[in-house]
DNA sequence: GTTAGGG
DNA sequence: CCCTAAC
């Protein structure tokens, strides 16, 4: 049961359009990757088989069989993922913890505490569920957190095998005590001081680290992310498994490498493909494809100064997200789940306490999270009648992530990383769930709402949704970056994402490795990147042209602070993308005369004679500029867009392409402008030779 | 570095 | 506009 919980509240809650995903084929050998996909029915089922297992078993946690009919995760794997990732300790934890707390913690509740009530939609849901917080369950012993364990790695096996970190799960165990009581949130706090935690690191690992005892080990953040993600998301991620290179290479190329297992099959794919298909993952397969291809996914960044790429797999990550949260949004209200884990005190629960989120002057969405983490504090500190929370971990949609055997450490982080990256890249809300359903009305109260400090909030869970596309303020460069310390950790992450804090901590530790990407500093760099990618993609989609002016939400300028490294190299990439500039009519009419006189092949000429002032315009630029005029020239009057040419114009670009498509470019000499006409192009066409003169006229 | 095309 | 393959 427990585990069952575990996947559900896997992130789910993200749908991280990203989720990169490995090739099908490659899904098949790896077990894991089987595991996740079918794992993902059964997976609670198997999770208990699991657990009972390896209650029985006592503690090999090896082989238990996530799925039980369906896959079984070999855990030797993705054991070795979880060292592996290891380097980083804390931060990871915070990530995995979460995940793997809400999931633990849910499962713990269902059988121990025999919560049906709570718990029973999770398991359902499984794997998918959002259940973006985890409650708190009452029980913590540590013999659940030994549940956790196994049923985490069983979990992490069958879905994304993963490798659960125990440790990660047992932190779950102790979320579920803190879940439940106000004490257990103070211990995840205490328990959190992990060094490095980010304020909003801090409010993630609630849930699970804390533990007791766990003490072990934190994992390293980079696993810790990894499980996170894994357990989130139902185990689509695939950690190990190295298949082929040319497999890595292609997840790399997804861009993402992650994959939203579900949903986004087809897209994945396509994605993959193009991904694939970059010479990086050609040059560089195996490792060093991978952690190029994260490179790239993150952005490409190497390879392409561009950031097509980058920008493509954002869409494509949104597109992904989107369906995802839909996803999650029917799951939800099937199954449910609830994981938030609300330690609630008894209070009623007002208005007030949505409104003192404090310092969210974000988007509404953001506004939620902000009340989400008041909440926490809110729990430490109690009110009077407020509704205490405590978020134990959000859902988000699922992330594949399929890594080769040989990959390292480091790109695998990379991969978590980047993964994440994608999730938090996007506006990202918060959904509240109450009773497995969406709470729509913002302007209820809690109380209206069915939330109050007496009511159970084990109903009430968050997941992180896609946002509408807000007016997102203006790129704040470098404010938001970042980190805020543990101690004031609860104002900060106030205003920041919740969400971007697990995320935070996940990913900079993930990155660190590569070479690629630093620190902090680079996260703010990367911060920006993602902004600007983000606006990028604002503008694309808007048509604006000025990237700079793209507004980023403030959520998303936390989220990227969070997510440093990876994006730093995208962000570089991404910016790059020039700025998108209509030709007029008069740069139309210059291309075309120097097109009637010099031709369709010798747009280097072209652009020296009509547009040598013009630094924008290459000649790769006239040339795309040629193929669109010709195209538009084609179609019908109503199927044109932007800035009417005139007809004039295009008929001479018919003219022109006419002549110049009967005639090798070569033969050209300098045709007198307006001398060639259509009906010459077309004489000549009829297959007289004609030469440039023949046009001069 | 250019061209030519696909995306 | 971007990205690549071919030259």
């Amino acid at each position: 049961m427990v585990f069952k919980k575990r996947l559900d509240y896997g992130f789910n809650a993200f749908s991280v359009s990203n989720v990169p995903r490995a090739p099908r084929s490659i899904r098949k050998r790896d077990r894991t990757k089987r595991v996740v996909e079918d794992s993902r029915i059964c997976a609670f089922e198997l999770l208990a088989s699991l657990a009972g297992k390896l209650l029985e078993e006592g503690g090999s946690s090896a082989s238990s069989d996530a799925s039980a009919g369906h896959d079984h995760v070999s855990v030797g794997k993705d054991v070795k993922l979880e060292t592996r990732y290891d380097d980083k300790p804390l931060k990871t934890e915070c990530v995995e913890h979460i995940s793997c707390d809400a999931s633990v913690v849910t499962s713990d509740w269902n059988t121990e505490n025999s919560d049906s009530s709570k718990e029973p939609k999770h398991s359902e849901d499984n794997a998918i569920l959002e259940p973006t917080l985890t409650k708190a369950p009452p029980v913590c012993s540590e013999q659940i957190n030994e549940y956790l364990k196994y049923t985490i790695q069983k979990c992490n096996v069958g879905y994304g095998s993963f490798p659960g970190n125990l440790d990660g799960c047992s932190p779950n165990s102790g979320e579920l005590c803190d879940g439940i009581s106000e004490n257990g949130v103070k211990r995840e706090v205490e328990t959190n001081n992990y060094p490095t935690m980010d304020p909003l690191e801090v409010s993630m690992t609630f849930p699970a680290p804390i533990n007791s005892d766990r003490d072990v080990k934190l994992p390293s953040r980079s696993d810790s992310v990894l499980n996170a993600s894994f357990s989130r998301h139902r185990n689509d991620i695939k950690l190990g498994s190295r298949d082929d290179d040319d497999k890595f290479s292609r997840f790399n190329k997804l861009s993402n490498r992650f994959k939203v297992s579900r949903p986004a099959t087809c897209i994945e794919d396509r994605r993959i493909r193009k991904l694939l298909t970059s010479k990086y993952w050609k040059a560089a397969p195996k490792l060093k494809d991978f952690e190029d291809s994260q490179a790239d996914g993150g952005i490409k960044a190497l390879h392409r100064k561009r950031k097509t790429y980058y920008d493509k797999c954002q869409y494509d990550t949104l597109y992904k997200r989107r369906k995802f949260f839909d996803r999650s949004s029917i799951v939800t209200s099937d199954g449910r789940i609830g994981s938030e884990n609300v330690s609630n005190s008894p209070e009623k629960v007002t208005n007030e306490n949505e409104n003192k989120c404090p310092s969210v002057a974000m988007s509404h969405g953001a506004c939620e999270i902000a009340s989400l983490l008041t909440g926490h504090q809110a729990s430490h500190k109690s009110d009077g009648s407020h509704v205490k929370l405590s978020i134990k971990s959000f859902r988000i949609p699922e992330l594949y992530i399929e890594v080769p055997e040989t990959a390292t450490v480091g790109s695998l982080k990379r991969t978590v990383m980047e993964a994440v990256t994608a999730l938090l890249g996007g506006r990202i809300r918060v959904g509240v769930l109450l009773q497995g359903k969406k709470v729509r009305d913002d302007s209820r109260t809690l109380l209206q709402t069915g939330i109050s400090s007496k009511d159970d909030l084990d109903a009430l869970g968050f997941t992180l949704e896609p946002g509408p596309v807000i007016a997102p303020p203006p790129i704040c460069s470098k404010e938001p970056p970042l980190k805020l310390p543990c101690g004031s950790a609860p104002q900060i992450l106030t205003s920041s994402l919740v969400v971007t804090p697990a995320l935070d901590t996940g990913i900079p530790d993930a990155t660190p490795d590569p070479p690629l990407l630093t620190n902090s500093a680079k996260s703010v760099d990367s911060y920006y990147e993602h902004v600007s990618s983000q606006t990028d993609m604002l503008t694309d989609q808007n048509l604006s042209e000025s990237r700079a002016l793209v507004p980023v939400p403030a959520m998303n300028v936390e989220a990227l602070a969070v997510v440093p490294v990876n994006q730093k190299i995208r962000k570089s990439e991404l910016a790059q993308r020039r700025t998108r500039r209509p030709f007029s009519v008069s740069e139309v009419e210059a291309l075309v005369q120097a097109v009637e006189e010099l031709g369709t092949g010798r747009w280097r000429d072209v652009k020296l004679r009509a547009f040598e002032n013009a630094d924008h315009r290459t000649y790769v630029d006239l040339k795309d500029k040629w193929k669109t005029l010709v195209h538009t020239a084609k179609i019908s009057p109503q199927q044109r867009r932007g800035e009417p040419v005139p007809q004039e114009l295009l008929d001479r670009v018919m003219a022109a392409h006419a002549y110049w498509s009967q005639h090798q470019t070569k033969q050209q000499g300098k045709h007198h402008p307006g001398t060639l006409r259509i009906t010459d192009s077309e004489a000549d066409r009829i297959g007289v030779v004609v030469a440039i003169p023949t046009i001069t006229m």
